[in-house]
DNA sequence: AGTTTATGTGAAGAATTTATGAAGATTATT
DNA sequence: AATAATCTTCATAAATTCTTCACATAAACT
């Protein structure tokens, strides 16, 4: 179960943020002031903190700065005033994940930390599909497994990844292998494919991604 | 430099975010309707999106719809709407990693990219690489020990180890060597890369940093 | 079943891309 | 101006990738 930390000094907004979170099956701790955040923060497991601006005994943006120095947890300030430069001295100055302005909606403060948990995740698969694309590395991620593959067939796999369950014509393949046209014979693609088939079953032994259609061409299988 | 896409049929708000990203050193790429940018980021390395929701061709949740099934990068949410449900929605329904709404503050929007660009980042843990740049006296440390590089390589080493994990294809890293056109041969690349790797095994026989990537460029695997 | 047609398979060699070492050209330094 | 350092180009070697071919296998048709 991931840990929230919430650092809030009225009581009324704690208590109903607390009350969404933990019908969303977070588990919440809250502190009405810095210091005790801080010193919570430095011995416990926290993965996400809600960080109200405006408290007592010293600024958010202090918190910020100081929790900044030693952890890289998403934190999510909450704020009463909806003042641009605030936001990007938080954002950008001193490292907030996020910025939402009161009056709050919990719901809304539900959906940022959701989104935060989400994106510190790095191998989380998009979607429920077994295939993903690394564009920034040009390769094919399988059941969370990078693919070695030639640059015809990383163009291949990439677009049927992109157009999955139907049907590819050979011709239309080889427009995607070749950006300028090219007098090669259409039988080529069947030993990509082959190529492509035998990379994967390296990983998933059993599976048939890849069909063939008979006279037309190939598709992927989702 | 990092490559954001934005989304945008209103050609006086995206031009003014493109004016106050490119002064911060983002490249930018702008589109104005969905389909066109769906087709650019399948085979682009686009580091960050700005998405419009209102948008003639396509619904704005359709095309986040779509990317997330391919897509981990991060996407900031551009709407005219504060509406609480479509940020819930967004955000927690359909991937998105921020939402903004107008009349938009290009300083805000910055905040918000750059924030998301540094959270992004899965190897953040600092002191975990084996590189680290001394800007200031133009030299790379590696493994402790002090490289002896020439300018060029210095430019392009340094390039590498600030964006790891990613191709760099021969005309960016042509555009990294020098500051003003130049008319070379991208097989200089080769040469100079071949020097790094010289350099590099001095001190690290066995390890290999530098990864080709046939017919597109190079990266560094941290 | 037998024939025809299309696809799967493995391997060879053709084509392309990159690595390598060295020589020539350029730029900076003394 | 001479020297040293750096950058670019070139020729060739090495590695990878692409295409083709021959044959095996599978599907569709008569």
């Amino acid at each position: 179960m991931q840990q929230i930390l919430i650092v809030e000094d009225d009581k009324t907004i704690a208590e109903s943020i607390i009350f969404i979170l933990e019908q969303d099956s977070f588990s919440c701790k809250w502190f009405d002031n810095g210091k005790d955040s801080i010193e919570y923060l430095d011995n416990n497991n926290v993965d996400l903190m809600l960080l109200d601006i405006g408290l007592p005994d010293m600024s958010g943006f202090d918190i910020l700065r100081k929790v900044r120095k030693t952890h890289t947890l998403p934190i999510i300030i909450i704020s009463a005033r909806d003042d641009e430069s605030d936001q990007v001295l938080g954002l950008e100055g001193l490292g907030a994940n996020a910025y939402v302005t009161k009056p709050l909606s919990p719901r809304l403060v539900v959906a940022h930390v959701r989104s935060q948990l989400r994106n510190n995740r790095p191998n989380a698969a998009p979607g429920d599909s077994k295939f993903s694309i690394n564009q920034a590395m040009q390769r094919v991620v399988f059941n969370e497994i990078e693919l070695t593959l030639t640059p015809i067939e990383f163009k291949i796999l990439s677009h049927l990844i992109k157009n999955p369950n139907r049907v590819h014509t050979r011709e239309d393949l080889m427009n995607i292998m070749w950006d300028s046209p090219h007098g090669s014979d259409t039988k080529t693609i069947n030993t990509h494919i082959k190529s492509i088939r035998k990379t994967l079953k390296k990983i998933d032994d059993k599976a048939e991604y890849i069909e063939t259609h008979r006279g037309i061409g190939y598709s992927l299988i989702e």
